[in-house]
DNA sequence: GCCGTTTTCGGCCCGACTGTTTTCAGTCG
């Protein structure tokens, strides 16, 4: 059965190949739609297909219904086939070379016959490009670049490296830029998404020039790749390209809306804008008339079609316009509803730091408690608590807490434990163990290529055991590394609801895992959500924000969640027996 | 190819920057 990637990347291909082939621009257009649509769905294909379900999807048709259908039954579709076949595969390979469109590709192909990202190298240094009418020198240049920059860039960032960045390109800029009177990121990194491929920069300000001769001129960019009054593109010498937007201060708002995106997003604010009898882009809402309301704020810019503002995060047009007329948006779970941290390692396993140094370092942060859940022993954990030194641990815990009590403070450590998810679905302690802990969080480490139907089967197995209260970095996934575990999620999510056992969103940058649309949808089926850091130093506490962001991409609020709880409420809840919860 | 608070046909988001074509098409976000 071919996954919601296979079949939106499918769609994505069918798209490209009909603009190249110069097909109407709204056919290839909603092809593109629906291959969005797809990849951020919540459940698999297969299941909106057995409840016939496929055309209640946005931008499905009937057409696209009986492909999808097809793609589902078959594992292929005659349609594609047929389109490969007037068109080699290379030619869409073609399209990711920065400056080269459809049009482009289209004429490449046709008129040189290059077929591959190869083939279009050894043209442009022939010097055979600038031969065809409407190509010069300079742009054959600019592809022989783009092809270099190509082979560089194959991988996206991390949303914590992304974070760097900006902020530091946006320290430098309002450094070297008096000019800029405010200035942010925008773009998928300002909706939180786990990877980012560009960073975007919005400054606002009255000297467009001198804002973007300063980002050009910054020690850390190594190549102007465009430069107007308005915006500019830069590559770093890190690698990443950043793209900066600057805007009049009464324009702040309409910009920020604009340039954060997503474009699906986007696409459908215009349309509804469109039905009040305005034009919206970058610089505001254009009536009829001709004249424009300028926005200073986002705020302003949903409020003018009678909307509540609609947090970056939820902008991927997945329902959030329906909730905001409905006034059902949820209320987005933030870093101050964060009471606690449940993951965390110390020198008791593989961690850096003495759980005294955790308990410090959550304290500066604001909790009022926290669980230190270092590795039970198994397998290849070095260093992990057997039994006994778990029991040590716990006197090590009490005196912690005893001593937090003697200096005044409320803070209350729990004593847990991160124990592995053997291949079989069985926990790698013994339940006496865990029955005397106050917490046991359960992960699976080992074991993670399982055919889909016997990892699905582990980890329910795990979720339904008596004594564990969180399923750890649910799928295993470690992002541009490892694909996740291949599970069956609908049945896992349910067993994590009737069971009263909480998932984990974790926060480690290269984890982000349950991702956002899982935790979504894990969220719609009743379950709750843990957010941890699985710090294994207290600096890495701060990487609680990461998961924060995916959380609030999954529509998460606050009483959903484990660490929004008091002390008392989330004890409370450890007491009661898990079917009971 | 899809779709409906100007509906079942006639629309479909918007604008800046670049190169090279002296008036704009192509690309990008």
């Amino acid at each position: 059965m071919l996954t919601n990637r296979e079949i939106a990347d499918t769609f994505h291909a069918i798209a490209d190949a009909l603009e190249i082939q110069g097909e109407d621009r709204y056919r290839f257009l909603s092809y593109r739609r629906v291959g969005d649509m797809i990849a951020e769905l919540p459940e698999a294909l297969s299941a909106y297909a057995a409840r016939g379900e496929l055309e209640d999807l946005p931008g499905v048709g009937k057409v696209m219904a009986a492909k999808i259908d097809e793609l589902l039954r078959t594992g292929q579709l005659d349609f594609y086939e047929r389109l490969q076949a007037e068109l080699p595969a290379g030619v869409l390979e073609l399209l990711k070379v920065p400056d080269i469109g459809p049009r482009t590709a289209g004429r490449l192909y046709r008129e040189l016959s290059i077929t591959s990202l190869e083939s279009l190298r050894e043209a442009a240094e022939q010097g055979r490009l600038r031969g065809l009418k409407g190509f010069g020198a300079k742009t054959e240049q600019k592809i022989l670049q783009g092809l270099a920059q190509l082979a560089t860039a194959d991988t996206r960032m991390l949303l914590s490296q992304a974070l760097e960045l900006a902020e530091r390109l946006l320290a430098d800029l309002k450094a070297a830029a008096p000019a800029v009177w405010q200035a942010t990121y925008a773009g998928s990194l300002r909706r939180g998404r786990s990877t980012i491929g560009d960073i975007d920069l919005l400054a606002a300000s009255e000297d467009g020039a001198a804002v973007i001769a300063a980002l050009t001129s910054l020690p850390s960019v190594a190549r102007v790749d465009s430069a107007g009054d308005l915006k500019a593109t830069v590559i770093l010498h890190s690698g990443p390209s950043a793209d900066l937007l600057v805007v009049p201060p009464a324009r702040w708002g309409s910009a920020l809306q604009h340039f954060t995106g997503s474009q699906a997003h986007n696409i459908a604010f215009r349309e509804l804008a469109k039905a009040q009898g305005f034009t919206f882009s970058e610089n505001g809402f254009r009536a009829s008339d001709g004249s424009l309301v300028e926005c200073a704020d986002e705020i302003a810019v949903y409020a003018q079609l009678g909307l509540p503002y609609i947090p970056p995060e939820l902008r991927e047009d997945q329902g959030e316009f329906a909730a905001a007329r409905a006034g059902t948006l949820p209320t987005l779970v933030e870093l101050a509803d964060m009471r606690a941290d449940l993951h965390m390692h110390s020198t008791w396993s593989d961690g850096h730091a003495a759980i005294a140094a955790m308990a410090q370092a959550a304290i500066t942060r604001g909790y009022s408690h926290m669980a230190i859940t270092d590795h039970g022993a198994y397998l290849g954990v070095t260093g992990g608590l057997t039994p006994e030194r778990a029991l040590q641990q716990a006197e090590e815990v009490a005196r912690v807490n005893a001593e937090l009590a003697a200096s005044g403070s409320n803070f209350r450590v729990l004593h847990g434990v991160e124990v592995d998810i053997t291949p079989e679905g069985r926990l790698a302690l013994p339940d006496e163990l865990l029955a005397q802990l106050d917490i046991v969080i359960a992960s699976p480490h080992v074991s993670l290529r399982q055919e889909r139907e016997k990892a699905t089967a582990r980890l329910i197995r795990a979720i339904e055991h008596p004594y564990v209260d969180i399923v750890g970095h649910p799928t295993g996934r470690l992002i541009n590394r490892r694909a996740g575990s291949d599970l069956d999620l609908e049945p896992i999510f349910q067993a994590a609801a009737a069971s009263g056992t909480a998932l984990e969103i974790n926060a480690g940058p290269d984890r982000l895992d349950l991702d956002a649309p899982l935790a979504r949808r894990a969220l719609e089926l009743g379950v709750t959500l843990a957010i941890d850091s699985d710090a294994h130093a207290p600096d890495e506490l701060a990487w609680m924000r990461l998961g924060l962001i995916t959380a609030r991409r999954a529509w998460v609020t606050p009483e959903r969640v484990l660490n929004c709880w008091s002390l008392e409420r989330l004890r409370e809840w450890l007491a009661r027996p898990k079917g009971a919860r």
